[in-house]
DNA sequence: ATAGATCATATGCAGCTGCTTACGATTGTT
DNA sequence: AACAATCGTAAGCAGCTGCATATGATCTAT
């Protein structure tokens, strides 16, 4: 009873994440779900559709939805697998490599804005802790 | 670039932590949000339910239903408030008190597990960042 | 060569969410 | 006494979610 529930804290930790991040990447005309296609992309290029709906736990019916938008919006591009035609491989373009990389340096600012009132060493404990219990 | 963003870090694992609260909840016939009413409830007895729905961050429309379900299983009860009767104060009932205790044990028993291969230092610094964090 | 599995795609369904509007009962203000 | 504001309740709407099913193209195994 001393203290709240960690599934408590973290909700509310993410929920104030999620309203800090989702105005930055809506002005970079990016939702939370391409974002993170976004990321992925930039780790994993030319990853298949299935691999990449699982990777950021989205559904693989609605990843076909996100994919053509952006598409549309010139920030990745699918590729036939010369191995394997029924794979389409999706990879960024220089442009989704540029949005990501101005997104995500809003995003770190943000960030670091968040966490301005810890130490250096509250910050390697928490980010190490988080890392582990993220797996 | 050398880690992953707060948000996605976050995200992972209040979902994890989802995964496995769940399960215990649904098992005691709650709901997530039904949880939230109970531990809110023993916390500030009696608070009138507009106060209690912005208090959990539930919208005041569906906290109806909700709450119908819980003074259905006799966990809650609806009082009028003597000073404003405008006002339905909720409380938790005896029996409610109970299931808050059962549920809250199985839980935190879940998260020892889960931060089972952290140092008491560790877990001591870990708590006080998310407590900060959360406000 | 045939059968079964896999991938991308399209579509529909049920459930949950926030948001909005409306209404009766009650309170506070003028 | 009359009017505006607040609370609980009910209902509807649009958007997102996971889930299931179906289909055509392609690959793999027998």
């Amino acid at each position: 009873m001393q203290r709240e529930d960690l599934g408590s804290l973290f909700g509310r930790i993410t929920r104030r994440l999620y309203l800090a991040e989702e105005p930055l990447l809506r002005a970079h005309g990016l939702s939370m779900w391409g974002y993170g296609v976004l990321i992925h992309l930039a780790k994993e290029p030319g990853t298949n559709q299935l691999g990449l709906a699982t990777a950021i736990g989205y559904d693989k019916s609605r990843l076909i939805a996100l994919l053509d938008g952006l598409v549309e919006d010139g920030l990745v591009v699918r590729e036939q697998d010369p191995a394997d035609r029924r794979n389409r491989l999706v990879r960024l373009t220089p442009a989704g490599e540029a949005r990501l990389v101005a997104v995500r340096a809003e995003i770190r600012a943000m960030e670091e804005e968040l966490l301005g009132e810890f130490t250096a060493a509250e910050r390697r404990s928490l980010i190490g802790i988080l890392i582990r219990l993220a797996d």
